[in-house]
DNA sequence: ACATAATGGCTATTGACAATAGCTAATTGG
DNA sequence: CCAATTAGCTATTGTCAATAGCCATTATGT
């Protein structure tokens, strides 16, 4: 019997892109099995069940999106932070459609990993909101408005609820606008 | 064999409940059953199996939603109608953690009913949002903006996301107010 | 080199669940 | 009060995750 050379990495980032591809909710420990020409019980020496394997996708999924909403805020501040997050997070949702809703997951409070990844995510918004000089409940207020807005449209559009026939870009470029301008003007309601 | 007295409107009506209840993101025709004292089989005289009813609860979901909407805006306009329509939507997000994401399912084109359902929950935003003399794409940017920011806020507070210890209602507040205030300077950016 | 350990993938099996077929008992209409 | 319909049942099949236990392959240590 040959070996396919799996191991926990390669098992994670094919069910990652099965997940994309085939839109739907979960992969089947049957499909990735398949797609390594492997039957199901092999996967368990790599991945704890169909449970393990979606908290690896998950943890994946939130560090990626994290990096590239970092790599998209370096070097701007303010508006500019905030526009360039905006698009990358929403590029990122669009290309993972699969994986997206993972990213949105609450963290499992007993999962040091999931709670390390999850909060920064959040810390990611934090600073870049920080520019603004809010501080303590306007900064989670803030925060938790804008995560709101991106969450929102992009959760909306990979589901495929935005059908009447209006551009989506210039719908979001409204959205990130509208957002922007809340920020500016956050202390005086 | 004494009959349990089922029926389509009341199977459907206890699985929301169901789903509400025990959190999960589906009922099973195992528990469903269970409820009624009654075997699977017996479901299928009354709905079309696990497809059929999620159907069902999706259909009554949106329609149940989309009452709640109306009535929360009748008699305001602008910015009242907004808060007010926002708050029920909230409101009723809160009490169907389960049933809410049915609602924001993108209708099926070939189900008429669906649709129809469907574009009535997006002709009370709309409706709500003509107070503002938004016309065409304006009208469907704002809408989708609107939309976002509720469907999102709602849904990561569902879903456990908000876990800073920072009052929720403050939070919604502020983003309801951060909305109302974009949409009135709408043509301004 | 070769014995021994560790590891990777297999078959077989169990258990949960959805779904269908076909039966029988309860209800309802003339 | 009998006939037709309907409701719920048993029995069965098929899919999938999961566990147990087997054997082949690779790595290690003297």
């Amino acid at each position: 019997m040959p070996r396919a050379g799996l191991s926990t990495a390669a098992v994670v980032e094919r069910a990652a892109q099965l997940l994309d591809e085939q839109g739907s909710e979960s992969v089947s420990l049957a499909d990735l099995a398949a797609s390594f020409g492997v039957k199901i019980p092999s996967l368990y020496k790599h991945v704890d069940g169909v449970r393990g394997l979606q908290r690896g996708i998950m943890l994946s999924a939130k560090s990626d999106l994290t990096a590239v909403m970092e790599q998209a805020a370096v070097g701007r501040a303010r508006d500019d932070a905030i526009r360039g997050m905006a698009v990358a997070y929403r590029n990122w949702a669009l290309r993972h459609p699969g994986q997206y809703p993972l990213t949105v997951r609450a963290p499992v409070q007993d999962d040091a990993d999931d709670v390390a990844v999850s909060t920064a995510i959040v810390a990611v918004v934090f600073t870049v909101l920080s520019g603004y000089g809010l501080r303590d409940d306007d900064a989670v207020d803030a925060t938790r408005f804008l995560r709101s807005a991106l969450h929102g449209f992009v959760s909306l559009e990979t589901g495929g609820a935005f059908e009447l026939p209006v551009d989506r870009e210039r719908s979001f470029s409204k959205l990130v606008e509208s957002v922007v301008t809340a920020l500016a003007a956050w202390r005086n309601d």
